[in-house]
DNA sequence: GTCCCGGGTG
DNA sequence: CACCCAGGAC
């Protein structure tokens, strides 16, 4: 779909407009150094503002700059994290933090971005746009939220994400990157709360799996053990969580393949 | 039940 | 491409 000019700007003034009425101040918006804003990222995916907002000052509080994140012990990182979800993520971040740190300058371009763990194309292209104000083209749930409401509300087969970047990077504002996606984000969660979630129109969409009695739930109970208790053999893990012993076992070989945990001599811990 | 400023893995 | 990863809010 090749868009007219004057659709283009039409389109870029009403969410811009939104985007003023609706702008939420966060840290990491007012100060957008890169490391708040791999932290913020980083926290953000696949969890929402209001819980990120609370996390991320605890957080900042804790390890103030790259460096001193750089500098911590992992179950240090963990502990501060604990709550937020996808535990994974805090491996990834502190990784992040210990490759930048060695490389002595913050990355500023898209491949260099995504050679860091838990960041891809979209996050990566976000960082760019709110540390640097560079434009990009990135696509996540708000921002996609937008696109199917102005442009595929009336889709009859699922929108295929190609198609939405193709748009997406037609329309793009690049006079102010940040603003422009600070609007799009506000705008997004605006609709979804206000008239409904598109998303479901996308062929990216999918519902995700229960929590109730998945692997997800007993490994963060594992963790949260290890973190609480201290260190633990599998018998003992096995008699706090009444798992079975294979599963504790299939369990803390995933996390120590992750470098989540540290296995000596029968004794499992945070790494 | 459904969602969330996704990415890694096989 | 399918599945995995957490936790709370609604």
């Amino acid at each position: 779909m090749k868009l007219q000019k004057t659709d283009i700007v039409e389109f870029q003034n009403i969410v811009l407009k939104q985007g003023a009425a609706l702008y939420r101040d966060m840290p990491w918006r007012t100060d957008c150094n890169p490391y708040y804003v791999l932290v913020s990222e980083i926290m953000l995916q696949q969890t929402q503002v209001p819980r990120v907002l609370q996390k991320f000052s605890e957080f900042i509080t804790v390890f103030p700059t790259l460096e001193s994140l750089a500098k911590a012990e992992f179950y240090e990182v963990l502990q501060q994290w604990s709550g937020l979800g996808y535990n994974r993520r805090a491996k990834f971040l502190h990784k992040c933090a210990i490759q930048i740190q060695n490389a002595g300058v913050f990355p500023q371009s898209l491949h260099e971005l995504q050679q860091l763990p838990g960041i891809g194309v979209n996050t990566a292209a976000s960082i760019l746009v709110y540390a640097f104000n560079e434009p990009q083209v990135f696509i996540e749930t708000n921002i996609r939220t937008v696109y199917i409401y102005h442009f595929f509300e009336d889709a009859i087969q699922k929108i295929d994400e190609k198609e939405l970047y193709d748009i997406v990077q037609q329309t793009s504002y690049t006079d102010n990157p940040r603003q422009w996606y600070w609007s799009l984000m506000d705008y997004g969660t605006h609709i979804k709360k206000t008239i409904g979630n598109y998303n479901k129109l996308s062929k990216m969409h999918s519902t995700q799996s229960k929590f109730e009695g998945s692997n997800r739930q007993k490994r963060a109970a594992i963790i949260r053990l290890l973190l609480q208790y201290g260190p633990q053999t599998i018998d003992s893990i096995v008699y706090y969580q009444k798992y079975t012993v294979s599963e504790v076992n299939d369990l803390l070989m995933a996390l120590v393949k992750e470098s989540m945990v540290k296995e000596q001599s029968g004794i499992y811990s945070i790494m």
